[in-house]
DNA sequence: TGTGTAAGCAAGTGACTACTTGCATCCCGC
DNA sequence: GCGGGATGCAAGTAGTCACTTGCTTACACA
């Protein structure tokens, strides 16, 4: 009860930094404060460990996005900024996951669920944009997301290996791809009133 | 000196499938068809051996882009599609390097010399199309060479494993990151004349 | 007070790891 | 034809791996 929380929280930590053929039982056992056998009693093989120690890092809830934007400039930034900041804080699990997700593709699939969710809220409020006729350029929506997500999450891979290929200061880095973004499908700044302030999750919650 | 370069391809090949940990050196034999004694007399020790490998790969030459710009969307775009195609074709051992890279930075450390020289490369050309005046909007080079390498990094990486999130067909991605980017910093499609069509590298030769 | 359940501990299993040693075999240049 | 350097082969070393077994301890509930 107590012990396995340990155990999964350990198992996510020394999966982070070593990838599975690192994480040995002995480690994850003596980073969680336990015994060995707790571990083969609890989960059965460190497979299973590992299994669910991915499903629960996997499984968090993302910034919502208004379902019918209002201010295109802060709401989109804002929702970068959390999206990249999430990614930052996962980018060793992130790298470590993406790198055995060939060799074991059953283990790490819960791990494409935040990107998919990402992409399709993202798809969904570009795709608002331009029917409310505030994108005057022609452009794809999907085609959009991928590039901004793209340039966060290579942002957020990559800047620790090679700081001087990304943009200064990295608190900025968020806004300055949305900027560009906006600019590419013909968003200029500005806030236009709605009524509907609601967003598409408490949307979803209160139905 | 033949047997040296079969194992360090099978090196290569076995690191890309199952990184350093999986890469023991009886597979690495087995692959190269030799004796995995002769790994130790060659290289020293398994450690050597992906060293030089790693070294290898990750030593390849980027399709250049030209010193002045002409036709910046087909310039742009042809670049963007060697450049994409360069990372799927190493999709795997990147995955595997990017990973590795926090617990063996010194091992793997070849593999940002291209992503290095791209970042470059592009910057260059970027301020050269501003200072033609021929992007309109205001903008930051480097956090727009960000933001294209990393649509197509993300892109190269990713598509694999989540295909739907990512713009259709795959073989026009490339071109649709390019073309966002450029609207992005204002610039209009169309050739210019120029009397110098010299690349930056074969300029370099030349001199 | 007794019983069941979760945990610890010590020891061990067989497989695999990087790496070494000693010796036989090959082929190339002289 | 002969010496030397590169290779193969068989065996072994010390360590680690996932996982098991048998036994003991601790706590919770009845």
């Amino acid at each position: 009860m107590d012990s396995r929380n340990e155990i999964i929280n350990a198992a996510c930590q020394v999966f982070a930094k070593l990838g599975f053929r690192g994480s040995t039982t002995r480690r994850i056992a003596d980073a969680a404060g336990v015994n060995e056998v707790t571990i083969f009693r609890q989960f059965g093989s460190k497979e299973a460990l590992i299994r669910e120690a991915m499903k629960r890092t996997h499984s968090v809830e993302l910034a919502p996005l208004p379902d019918v934007p209002s201010d295109p400039d802060s709401e989109l930034t804002s929702w970068s900024e959390s999206f990249i900041q999430h990614l930052r804080l996962r980018s060793s699990i992130i790298r470590k996951t993406m790198s055995e997700m060939e060799e074991r593709p059953e283990m790490s699939e819960s791990a494409s669920y935040v990107p998919r969710q990402a992409s399709a809220d993202l798809c969904h409020y570009l795709a608002a944009l331009k029917r409310q006729g505030r994108a005057t350029e022609k452009f794809d929506p999907k085609t959009a997301a991928a590039m901004l997500m793209g340039a966060i999450f290579a942002d957020a891979m990559g800047r620790g290996m090679m700081p001087d290929v990304y943009p200064q200061p990295e608190e900025k880095a968020a806004q300055m791809y949305t900027r560009l973004l906006l600019r590419a499908i013909g968003v200029e700044n500005g806030t236009r009133r709605t009524t509907n302030k609601q967003t598409k999750r408490t949307k979803q919650l209160s139905a």
